[in-house]
DNA sequence: GCCGTCCGCGAGAGCGCTCTCACCGAGTGT
DNA sequence: ACACTCGGTGAGAGCGCTCTCGCGGACGGC
């Protein structure tokens, strides 16, 4: 890591410009209160010698950073077979550059990381944290909110007690869930079970609820437990023919779990969306199209969350009235393909 | 953005320690040369304190940041739908937490982009970045060069004028699409077709190259160009199939094309691998496992790419010696599974 | 027992920036 | 003509840290 050429500093720019280090800063930062023959001036000798200001420098008076951490707690690999976390996090950079400020990517796995990251936090290294909390027992959430930074959650954040005033961004679970379930019904299915994600996720458990809202008792035995895998989606899937034979559509909690269901299936003889009819979650594009059939599925705009987390806590300050509700749950949509 | 309260500093810490600034500075940074007792009456501050270090002040005089940029430029979502970024950045985290960098991660998307992560690598807020560069025409890495940063490519970088010494890590793409090619050979066949990937990046030129190394001039006419996507491979198998009924066997350039190309050759009726052998490359295991039947591919151990890109930036000035040469390609492994 | 050595520690400068404050000159009101 | 304001500029302090340097005390050699 070889040290890299000497870089001007503000008094060389000013040297140049033949003004003091106090105003080279003012149009650096702005350019507000400087008269513009000397704005253009200086801009000249930022332009001649390649400045570029020394974060560092700027940081240590300021106390900002411009930098916002992006927190992933990825226990399993999961979080990476899966481009739901890409697309936020594209999201999130594209917000988080057009307002310059970095983006610090924490990724954690097992209990140490979580003492690393409470300490970066609570280091004052970034000026917030976007915390992507997967499980209902993590204690990411907590270390954070003690950590004192500013925060915005990915996701509702699955503890009831102890945290109050969690910003945080989701997608509408249960009410995707029941679009999806009355689309069945809808289709004249009476048969409509749900094959749940791994329920000690929130969204698993709010689509699970937006189902039961739509079926009511009529679906208390088509419930089976999957774990948002292909996987999980065919054990399901399997055990629900075994038990319901009779089963005419199939609700599964994310596109991964439908493409275990449709293999499953295939592979018993159903036809689809004829004998059985299925609908998706998430929309993940290369998977959703790519079924056979090709998934109906509730979309959700991932990207967009991403965004909306990262403006949220760079504006959050400003625009909330406070006391306001802190959650923002974006609309889902159903996406009509051939499986239902 | 609410302030966080007020973080005790060095000063503090030796006032309570009863010792000098410089002592506690010592003692932070691991305690040579200062005696046992003080040592302990520091350690003992710094934990009722809670003191943390400012980085800010820190680097302002070391000129070190412990950090390192990571420069993935994306053009397409293809990147996304694609775990395999998403687990070379998983090996990156795991070597850069381990020596106590953070990860600055910088998303680039079209020119106005590029000019940007020059002048942040320019910036000198980094130590140094790992740069997956994805096209052969792509100006980054010039870019990245000029700005003097220590640097370190995921992949062979494309060109071959102008920039030198350019330290590189990359998968044993060559050899891997030649072991894939001869297994095909050894299986007795001998119409084997080659379905390429983008071959605006290297990856896909060097399986190329492999395929041909094998196949000669046998193989001239069953290259057929795809794009390293699912409709690409379908795209390209429509094509292989018109062109050369006969073809026996297909190397498919990764696995998502190898995807593509097994439903094309299911709709036509064709059976793997008794009338036409697939072999794909990556073995991204969502994908290589759930086709039908199982994908026979190429491993490359992702993470380890990853793992490997950090640790050469971190040590690569100590461990080298001058005039190595700069690129270190990592072995690759048949995995064999139903499609050949 | 004296001088030279060496180790442990503290004093102080300074990294590059922002920001407050004081200053200065040009305009305004009387 | 005078004081008075006010916007534009410069001087200087100081953010929290590291690092060099110099001082003092313990120790070994003669």
């Amino acid at each position: 890591m070889t040290d890299t050429a000497p870089r001007p500093t503000l008094e060389a720019v000013a040297a140049r410009a033949g003004v003091s280090r106090a105003t080279v800063s003012r149009v650096v930062n702005g350019g507000d209160g400087v008269r513009e023959p000397l704005v253009e001036r200086v801009r000249r000798a930022v332009e001649e010698l390649g400045y570029v200001p020394n974060q560092a420098a700027r940081s240590l008076v300021t106390r900002r950073h411009d930098a916002v951490a992006v927190v992933v707690a990825e226990p399993e690999t999961r979080v990476f077979a899966d481009p739901f976390f890409a697309l936020q996090l594209r999201g999130i950079s594209k917000e988080l550059t057009a307002h310059d400020n970095q983006l610090v990517l924490l990724l954690t796995e097992g209990r140490d990381d979580h003492a690393r990251v409470g300490r970066y936090l609570a280091g004052g290294h970034v000026d917030g944290a976007l915390v992507f909390s997967l499980h209902l027992d993590d204690p990411l959430p907590g270390l954070i909110q003690r950590a004192g930074v500013p925060t915005v959650f990915g996701g509702r954040p699955g503890w009831s007690d102890g945290l109050r005033d969690v910003v945080y961004v989701d997608s509408d679970n249960r009410g995707g869930a029941r679009d999806a379930v009355r689309h069945l019904v809808g289709l004249g299915r009476t048969r409509v079970a749900h094959i749940t994600g791994a329920l000690d996720q929130t969204s698993a458990v709010d689509r699970l609820e937006g189902f039961k809202d739509v079926m009511g008792d009529a679906g208390r035995e088509l419930v089976v437990r999957g774990d948002f895998t292909p996987a999980g989606g065919e054990r399901a899937m399997r055990e629900l023919l075994d038990r319901c034979p009779d089963v005419d559509a199939v609700f599964a909690a994310n596109d991964l779990t439908a493409a275990g269901a449709l293999r499953v299936l295939r592979e018993r003889g159903r036809r689809v969306p004829e004998d059985v009819a299925v609908i998706g979650f998430d929309d993940m594009l290369p998977i959703a199209e790519q079924t056979d059939p090709p998934l109906t599925t509730v979309r959700q705009d991932i990207e967009e969350m991403g965004r909306l987390m990262a403006r949220l806590l760079l504006h959050g300050d400003e625009e909330t009235p406070p006391g306001t509700p802190a959650g923002v749950v974006l609309p889902t949509t159903l996406v009509r393909r051939a499986s239902a």
